[in-house]
DNA sequence: TCCTTGTGCAACCGACAGGTTGCACGACGA
DNA sequence: TCGTCGTGCAACCTGTCGGTTGCACAAGGA
């Protein structure tokens, strides 16, 4: 996947797209700011394969990683959904409307 | 990628998160019911690839494909959205709770 | 000081997704 | 009726993604 630089928003759902970079998520938001090995303890995958999804998340700003000593914690970075969120309901509405105008509009000119 | 079956919201982003996939949904909004051979003429790839994304987003539920005649129309189906844009307002939220929870508890435990 | 323990980097691998080509079939118009 | 045009199916190719292993290196503790 190739998200042209000006695409945060595909990039978020790409990020999302993957389960277990959904559970990480979850875990994040659950235990706070917390280290790859960590993580890698509670989900059936290698510490490397964490660093690697963590790395796509911190791309697309869902999550963000400070040094503390040796080691690395991560933890949520909540404005990076906002766009994509925004995103979202606004692509709703939008159908909603056209679905709503070209229903109208079959109901007007009865082909 | 494989959806477990009541991973409906995994599905619908693994869906959005294709940039080709995305454009033809804002083609299917803008023109109604078109067929894929229509949607291949405004993309830059052949028909069979629009039929390939066209099923992905059929099986899960973004869009709906009627026959008429010997062509296949497909159109939005606005309530497949519907979910995934529930869960991601609630993820949102979630986060935001538990983030204002973290930094009280930051504060009140002055490291 | 030295040993331990966690991190970061790179190479490698299998699977699958996006895309193409080719073809057979079914419906519509002359 | 026959030719045409669009659809659906299947095989195939290639790049990338999720994952693993191995290793070098830096930071802490005894």
């Amino acid at each position: 996947m190739r998200p042209e630089p000006d695409d945060a928003v595909g990039g978020v759902l790409a990020a999302l797209a993957d389960p277990t970079r959904r559970r990480l998520l979850d875990l994040l938001a659950a235990h706070g700011a917390v280290t790859a090995t960590t993580l890698a303890g509670w989900l059936p995958v290698t510490r490397q394969a964490i660093v690697k999804h963590l790395a796509v998340l911190e791309a697309v700003g869902l999550v963000g990683g400070s040094k503390v000593g040796r080691e690395m914690r991560y933890s949520l970075r909540p404005e990076g959904l906002d766009a994509t969120q925004r995103w979202m309901n606004a692509l709703a509405a939008d159908w909603d409307r056209r679905l709503a105008a070209i229903k109208r509009f079959a109901e007007a000119a009865e082909d």
